[in-house]
DNA sequence: CGCACAATCCCCTAAAAACAGGATTTTTAT
DNA sequence: ATAAAAATCCTGTTTTTAGGGGATTGTGCG
């Protein structure tokens, strides 16, 4: 039986390069496309594929949260993450999210089915340059934030004061500032410009 | 007489994405693609395309300089540059080296068309979002730096404090001072963290 | 030559951040 | 329920940065 494949991402590109890279497949069946999530999420209401390649960059909302919310709806869809970046950060992020595999945008036919097949088989596909990544990086820890200090770590970077991000979270100036102490004990941080330069490193603002 | 379009890109789904869009078109002859600058060079010694679509991240070659390259070797040869991302500062730099259009990947066969057609009568073409892109930023232009204020932005990007730098570039740390307030002056910056974020976005840390 | 600009140095004050200790309450997860 | 984690608040001191003035020297360029 074919494997019934859907794609999910709003470059008219990657969708139509995709689908030619795949239409000479036998065993693979092209349902379509979507351009955005909410699109997305109404094909899902009719029909099931078996495979979704997910761009992690979707206009109105983000790849990785799209990936939660079909694995919760329809846990056997497998999910295949697309990107253009090979960034660790996305990488994991995607794949603790639900998804089986993360390809890049550079992918060759070759690598597309080889992903399709490996994780039809019930295993994770990892492109070789994301497994690199993966394995690169590792160590070299992301500090798991918490909701207010992503809050004022976003606020810092926009470069206000600890009073005004008081006043604009209506909480004390001193509670800012131990926000501030954590967010630079998590960093091993000294001072505010090498937190911003590792918030940026790591995507976080 | 059917235009002649050649494509530089190093993402497979991208090439044959654009082939798939274009394939219909009659008044456009597909020359096929090169995966990198080296290759693109090699190819434009034995054939002269009327067209070629410039992906601006290349492996061995900023396509930038590719750019450049290619309009003071063949001039007539008429080029659009190509990007996943709508950044003024691409778009800016491909125009000045000679491109004379820019589309974004998620452009559609129209766009696709248009483009080609609008710059075979000379003109340049940009793409709707990258028009409004470089209309919205307008004005926000990247300040350039002298050699010392670039050194001193690096090390404050490195967690030293004046006094280190100071000690660091054997100077006084009040003249460290004065490059700092420079650097928030053009910048437009109102502290460090500001400071940061803007650099780390212009990529200059 | 004169001008702009870069790089150097100085003073002063005020504001902000960093450092060092606390403490209490609320939320979340097991 | 209860322990852990997160969020809140406090009082201090010291260091660093921000903002406002200057001034001098050398270099490159028309």
């Amino acid at each position: 039986m074919a494997t019934r494949i859907f794609i999910v991402d709003d470059h008219y590109m990657i969708i139509e390069g995709i689908k030619s890279l795949l239409q000479n497949e036998h065993e693979i069946e092209w349902m379509g496309h979507a351009m955005s999530a909410a699109s997305c999420m109404a094909f899902l209401q009719l029909h099931r594929p078996d495979v979704i390649f997910l761009d992690i960059n979707l206009p109105d909302q983000s790849g990785i949260d799209l990936c939660k919310e079909i694995k919760s709806q329809f846990p056997k869809i497998q999910i295949i993450g697309l990107s253009s970046f090979n960034q660790q950060s996305y990488i994991n992020k995607i794949i603790e999210n639900g998804a089986s595999g993360y390809v890049l945008k550079n992918a060759t036919r070759e690598e597309l089915v080889d992903a399709i097949e490996t994780i039809m088989e019930g295993k994770t596909y990892l492109s070789d340059e994301a497994a690199r990544i993966i394995k690169k990086n590792e160590g070299s820890k992301i500090p798991i934030l918490t909701r207010r200090e992503k809050e004022v770590l976003m606020l810092i970077s926009e470069g206000m004061t600890n009073n005004k991000i008081a006043t604009k979270l209506f909480i004390s100036s001193t509670t800012v500032d131990t926000h501030r102490k954590n967010l630079l004990a998590k960093f091993e941080a000294k001072n505010t410009a090498t937190l911003i330069r590792m918030a940026s490193q790591h995507d976080l603002i």
